[in-house]
DNA sequence: GCTTGCTCCTCTAGTCACTAGAGGATGTAG
DNA sequence: CTACATCCTCTAGTGACTAGAGGAGCAAGC
């Protein structure tokens, strides 16, 4: 009989920090484990798996509730799967998306910085641009 | 002379909700505008401005502690450029690497995507593979 | 036994950049 | 004159944590 390792462990193991899981468990995204006699919390295999998942989800930028719905689908494995796969088609579009944007706004803010000659700010291309949009490749960011 | 135009005429110009405009000038980005009889913000060009330098540094992700030292040098023209082109800089190097990390995650949920048959939750690929990191292309995310 | 230092507990409040809503005054069009 | 839009101030909420106060427990070394 296994007795659990402590949150620090759990911490340490899943690579989430200890105040993020006690935050998990008071939002209900973890489940509040047991406590040891000195009111300890201790976390069993089962824990460290959720864990796991939870922090692999949010790596990949899955917002919280999305990670609930998962957890819900992962815990009743019997469902047409039709809901993790809308999730993960919605996630992976707004990453296109946002890959996307954060190009053209590479694009720009390199301009910026050559055009720039360390000179005063009068005559810097990095304030210039800013201050007028109509410098920029793209319209549309 | 002209009289400036209301917040809402402000907004529809510089693309920024009146709210935000409003929140601009508590937190001192945006200096407070003259007001009419009855109490009403006006503005003139010169805050025109201003906002739409704020609305085009957001909009290219600085933050707004970036964008006040971006507006102090602004204002005082006749320094050295050096602080505006290390925030243009710093913030370059950040979409850089967020473009890096985006590119990995995308591969992950193409993978994902691709390998959920749509049957049932039991056989998914996408539970399985947020359960299970190891499952990952490139580990490093 | 005693001290030192680490980990744990709960609770509240702060972060960032807004956004929403209440409750009320003013302006404008028909 | 009556809608209705716009404006005002103020407070509180968002997401996903993070920081800090104030205190208790535990393990190792002296």
């Amino acid at each position: 009989m296994s007795a659990g390792v402590t949150i620090g462990e759990a911490a340490r193991r899943s690579g989430v920090k200890v105040p993020t899981i006690r935050y998990y468990e008071q939002i209900d995204l973890l489940p509040a484990p047991a406590r040891s006699e000195a009111n300890r919390r201790h976390y069993e295999a089962a824990d460290l798996r959720r864990l796991a998942f939870i922090r692999h989800a949010r790596e990949l930028g899955f917002e919280i509730e999305a990670i609930r719905t998962l957890l819900t689908l992962q815990d009743n494995p019997n469902q047409p799967c039709g809901t993790a796969d809308a999730i993960a088609q919605a996630r992976l579009a707004e990453v296109v998306q946002r890959i996307r944007s954060l190009t053209a706004l590479k694009i720009e803010l390199e301009l910026m910085v050559e055009g720039c000659r360390q000179g005063k700010v009068c005559e810097c291309r990095v304030i210039e641009v800013l201050s007028d949009h109509d410098q920029c490749e793209s319209p549309h960011h």
